[in-house]
DNA sequence: CTACCGATCGCCT
DNA sequence: GGCGATCGGTAGC
């Protein structure tokens, strides 16, 4: 089942959760979301915290839509629109399909560094900036409900500093996919 | 394995 | 002018 407006058009905390395992596609390219942080508009470490600006424009349009932006000027970061003014950012993914392609996007073979980082599976997927706002229900983008049930575990959101107790990060359990810094118990 | 550093863009004070 | 929702390389234990 596609994940589209609807899914996306809850609270955060909801629908960080039900992401866990979800396949994500972009031109044929990607795999199973094990990774994402919550991000809420109340929230000081969220972009939105402050207002709307031309950058952040995305997460105040309409839910189930890409918000990208440019991190520390060099990646490029990935969030799926809910409720505006919040998202949920996609950290890390199991790659299943285009091995090939997302190696030679990364300059990596080995599977496991591919995509096990916002800026990393960006790359791996080749989301940039000409993502930005558009709808995850249509192509490019491919996104589906997860096919089956997956253990989640919470943990402390990372590479922030406002905030960054708030248990808002989900990982699938015992995952090998998982981005730097995370305890994988 | 952890720790630090540089790269470099856009928004902020 | 400062600093970040990051990463890869290098140094050191």
């Amino acid at each position: 089942m596609t994940l589209g407006a609807e899914f996306f058009a809850r609270s955060v905390h909801e629908v960080a959760p039900g992401l866990m395992g979800a396949p994500l596609l972009v031109d044929g390219v990607g795999g199973r979301i094990v990774e994402v942080e919550a991000y809420h508009h109340e929230d000081p470490a969220a972009h939105s915290f402050r207002g709307r600006t031309a950058r952040n424009a995305s997460m105040f349009g309409p839910p189930g839509r890409a918000y990208v932006y440019r991190s520390y000027g060099i990646h490029w970061c990935v969030n799926f629109v809910c409720e505006p003014g919040s998202a949920v950012l996609v950290r890390a993914l199991e790659p299943t399909d285009g091995l090939e392609l997302m190696q030679a996007r990364r300059g990596v073979g080995e599977p496991r560094l591919l995509c096990s980082g916002p800026g990393r599976l960006c790359e791996a997927l080749g989301i940039t900036r000409e993502h930005d706002g558009l709808a995850l229900d249509a192509p490019p983008f491919e996104l589906r409900a997860a096919a089956a049930e997956t253990e989640i575990a919470t943990a402390r959101r990372i590479g922030i500093t406002h905030a960054a107790d708030l248990p808002w990060r989900y990982v699938e359990r015992g995952s090998r996919f998982l981005s730097r810094g995370v305890p994988r118990a």
